[in-house]
DNA sequence: AACACAATACTCACACTGTCCAGATGGTCG
DNA sequence: CGACCATCTGGACAGTGTGAGTATTGTGTT
């Protein structure tokens, strides 16, 4: 199906098995999430031995590895599309705050349209060496921005605004990702059943209780240190 | 190991071959996650045929499933043992938001002390027909609470408190839940790396916001609706 | 108390998986 | 043209979930 002609120089026998090993896997991904990567499975939609792969990567988890970083680069995709149709107020500090909610929406939007992939590049398998994280760029390697880069443009609008203090950047990034992620994995794992509407509510419910956590003028209560040593 | 005693009636030739079944995958889970529960391995644990234990249960993923809810009951006794070690501060309103810090940071501190059986648990596989919520009780088959009881618990102290309108505490719920269970999913799936102070830090972080944002004494706007229907 | 029944556990079998090892294939370069 | 070497293929092995049929054993009935 899909075919890659290969970028750096002509390869052997298939044309570019990588490249079209990953492209089955996220065919395979998309719909059965990542325990539905199958090696086998993979080399027969490519027409090929099931150890072909054996040449390209050393076991079936960094293939798995390498689908999850394309997922990752579609899911960004998507948020920046989502993100282009915003219409955003004229107030300045309004429209960081509402940049903000549409990142988060555009997060919990594409886990819940594709969740075979967010599955498969939030990695639930703990058994792959994956260790996301080891790619330091703001992009994937077809030039997508990666999810996290729309998530810190949003805050770094928010300070711009004066909603944000600096300092408070840092940790503005956990609670963002905590809520957005959190959202994500609820609705694909612990309540499949709500509707879209239920789904939409709880989205906006909690993007307001974050930003209004965030943009509170008063300096945050730094207790936690305090209470957390109180403990055990 | 783990010897069980059949309480209602003497079983037939093992003693009680399902508890005991689900013991064992108890403890598979524990260290290697709902991956690691194999119908064979628990067999072989049991030291019955691997056959044996569809007497007991259609599938594995039943199994699973059985294995998932004895841990979500274990994570509700942690969550009490911790809750019950809080001192809590004179001041009503700001006992009832430490109470409710507490709840979120004895949910992600079960997460990180025991992920095999959060992530069992939490059941990151799509396959079961699991289906959480079935069961609507407030305790689980061994009487031990549910971890979501904590939360409304702490929710209801907070309207007690003055601190939160009746309405809201719907939506609290959500972003609530949403704070800590995506904290804990990034710290085991996303967050390997960190250590255990800026697991602290973050989760204090975290929470700061949620109570800053839940808390708020100006009234939640209602803007959610109108800015996602102007969209895609 | 002895027997029949039904619940329980076991044996055999199959299709499927990931991965290792040796050999075949065919581009690339001296 | 011939040698090399990356690439792909075939066979094989251990291990998995699950189905069908069979042996075993506790329990209720006569």
């Amino acid at each position: 199906m899909v075919e890659k002609r290969p970028r750096t120089r002509a390869t052997y026998h298939h044309g570019d098995l990588r490249a079209a090993l990953i492209a089955a896997g996220v065919t395979l991904a998309r719909d059965g999430g990542p325990h539905a990567v199958v090696l086998r499975e993979v080399a027969r939609a490519v027409g090929v031995a099931p150890n072909s792969a054996y040449g390209h990567f050393p076991t079936l988890t960094a293939l798995k590895s390498a689908v999850a970083q394309r997922a990752r680069g579609d899911m960004g995709q998507a948020m920046g599309a989502h993100l282009d149709a915003v219409e955003e107020p004229a107030d300045r500090a309004e429209a960081a705050k509402t940049y903000l909610r549409e990142v988060g929406r555009a997060y919990v939007h594409y886990a819940v349209a594709e969740p075979g992939l967010f599955r498969t590049a939030m990695g639930g398998d703990p058994t792959g060496i994956t260790v996301p994280g080891t790619s330091t760029g703001d992009r994937d390697d077809q030039g997508r921005p990666k999810p996290k880069v729309f998530l810190e443009r949003a805050l770094a609008r928010l300070v711009e605004a004066g909603c944000l203090r600096p300092a408070d950047t840092g940790r503005a990034v956990m609670a963002s990702w905590a809520a957005v992620h959190g959202l994500s994995t609820m609705f694909l794992d612990l309540l499949p059943q709500l509707t879209a509407e239920e789904q939409e509510t709880a989205i906006g419910d909690a993007l307001d209780v974050l930003v209004a956590g965030l943009t509170r003028t008063g300096q945050a209560p730094r207790s936690s240190a305090a209470i957390s040593g109180s403990l055990k």
